[in-house]
DNA sequence: CCCATTTCTTAGGCATGCCTAAAAAATTTA
DNA sequence: TAAATTTTTTAGGCATGCCTAAGAAATGGG
């Protein structure tokens, strides 16, 4: 049985791997926030499942299985997001808890008539990819924007939808994805980054600015 | 904490006591499937929460916070199952197994969101009354179509959800809530009825006729 | 009124998934 | 290389909610 727990801990895994590397037992601990020993368990099960392989020391990888229900999972929770904003007229901060709930509850039937409805999007609000039916995901190379150099004029790719007062700064302010930033000034030591977008100067600090990811140049699609 | 099975069980609960009976325990472990001993336990748990009052050998009565909670999760279905066949194209019988999962997983805003697109609705697609957010919910004494006598007309309040297979024929021939049926003809010992519907007449089994409420004197809403 | 039947509860178990505390294994540092 | 540190695992527990089997309590028929 899939149960809750397991979409949870492959989903994670999935997110802590990000570019295929192998994630330790203790990086998901702490990102799930229990105990170390509940995650050597539930991965010993993972791998009796076949859904994860585990070296001691390396790290927790997952198998081709459980990166597609991975997948699933997070394509669910992306098109709730999405059709939370689009259909019942969510606020883009409130969509993510909702969705985390939903997203293991849903069937094949519900999903389809979401992407149906919302015309197969590629992104959810947050500008997140979201994975295809048959599990393929965009790959991309974003920067922070903690990182780019003055000068610069980048397009806003996705934003962490994690902490909802930042989501509603971010929104008060005009950045979402697709919005174009131009970095004005950058305050040395991980100082504020002096940015403009739409006409308008804001200094933003470096918490913010780690979690706005942008392209330099701008992809079309 | 309120778990699921706890929602679970307020709502058996509230369904199998109707109009105010107590509920044996036995009922409870029949309707769900379940051993009786696991309904003792849960329902000393649930005594011990307040949720309910337990008289062995006479029945199990939910307290006003009890039904309070029973009447939320039912209303939570409800509205999911109109907003399931309303704004994602379900068809009648395939919003039950759906609503069941989410009932128990939406918020509070989730459900005011759906409320309001519905435009405060009080019926669910199959004719069930939708509890108010303060839990109300509409008395009715209906009458199971089978015990209509003939040369009666009535009208279709109600349809049991329970069913799919049943609920596509009875889609098929044309009942639904709000349909006026012609009773024609009765066979004795429980044998089929003839009624007809929009002009058409068919003879329907009392598998069909007991899940069919109806009442006599079509009152407006 | 007593015995059989029905109804309900107790006893003991199991799986899931979490916990803390302590041990063990690998890695880093001196 | 040995000690210190970090990382991971083992051991033993707990809560939830289900199970079966067996015992106890009420009801109803003879």
């Amino acid at each position: 049985m899939i149960t809750q727990a397991v979409q949870d801990y492959l989903k994670i895994i999935f997110k802590l791997a990000n570019n295929g590397k192998a994630v330790s037992t203790n990086a998901i601990a702490e990102r799930m926030q229990i105990s170390q020993a509940s995650v050597t368990g539930m991965i010993k099960k993972l791998s009796d499942l076949k859904l994860t392989t585990h070296r001691p020391y390396y790290g927790v990888e997952l198998t081709q299985t459980g990166r597609k229900i991975a997948l699933e999972i997070i394509r669910h929770h992306r098109l709730l997001e999405l059709y939370l904003a689009e259909a019942l007229g969510y606020s883009w901060d409130r969509v993510h808890d909702e969705a985390e709930k939903l997203e293991h509850v849903i069937s094949e039937e519900f999903e389809d008539k979401m992407a149906k409805i919302l015309g197969n999007p590629t992104a959810d609000p947050h500008g997140a990819p979201i994975p295809s039916k048959d599990g393929l995901i965009e790959e991309r190379t974003l920067e922070c924007l903690s990182v780019i150099d003055v000068g610069q004029k980048v397009q806003v790719k996705e934003v962490s939808d994690k902490d909802p007062e930042m989501l509603r700064y971010l929104g008060d302010i005009g950045i979402f994805p697709d919005v174009m930033i131009d970095v004005m000034e950058k305050a040395p030591f991980g100082g504020p980054l002096l940015i403009k977008v739409a006409g308008k100067e804001y200094n933003l600090g470096e918490r913010l600015t780690d979690n706005i990811l942008v392209s330099q140049t701008p992809c079309n699609h």
